[in-house]
DNA sequence: ACAGCATATCAGCATATGCTTATATATACA
DNA sequence: TGTATATATAAGCATATGCTGATATGCTGT
């Protein structure tokens, strides 16, 4: 269920990231500092009930808002309330960990 | 955390019946067929954090949507994609399980 | 083919969660 | 005061959840 899915606080900031920027695993391994089993795991929960896509670029995996999803209105009615998370996006940035590749 | 609260199936189901009736710990009892343990705890939860208040009619207390939450908008909005559990309440009516105390 | 990196999956563990039963508290009424 | 009803809390249990470390898979470049 999508609602106990964003109720994590670690997949509602991911989901909050991928509102405005494709990512891929290891930057959210960066960004939260946390295993990249546990990334891995929390993004195929989300990807599983069609909330994210992916997209692979060579040897990455990025991962998006998949807009064309049922519940993609109240996802975004929801992430509208949740405080914007776009400075760790600066912060890799600053440390040169974001992988751009487009 | 609101999300995490309303992402439990029973949880959810109560405070859309909530959203219309107010309601008594002995009525969610019939209504779900869990103990009246389990729904108290859940009340004290969504209590906790502020979505429902609770008023004392005797030895009943009724509770309902806390309007002042700072969540409440978010919860509507969340409550309006949830199915309607009104049959709940007209089967309760029916077996004559309301507490109606005005 | 091989090494290196990114990602996925597996197995196991510690904690969180939702439930039950038993018990305590609060109110109503005889 | 005593009994019945409604609700809350405590203790314990089974399952779910989120994490880790180890391993498998997939792509890249040599």
């Amino acid at each position: 269920m999508v609602l106990k899915l964003l109720g994590d606080k670690t997949r509602l900031a991911m989901m909050k990231l991928l509102e405005k920027n494709e990512c891929c695993v290891c930057e959210f391994v960066a960004i939260f500092g946390i295993s990249q089993s546990a990334i891995s795991q929390h993004l195929r929960k989300l990807r599983d009930v069609g909330l994210v896509k992916e997209n692979r670029k060579g040897q990455w995996i990025f991962y998006s808002l998949n807009k064309g999803s049922d519940m993609h209105g109240l996802v975004m009615k929801i992430l509208e309330l949740v405080p914007s998370q776009e400075e760790r996006i600066a912060e890799l940035e600053k440390q040169g960990l974001r992988v751009s590749c487009g």
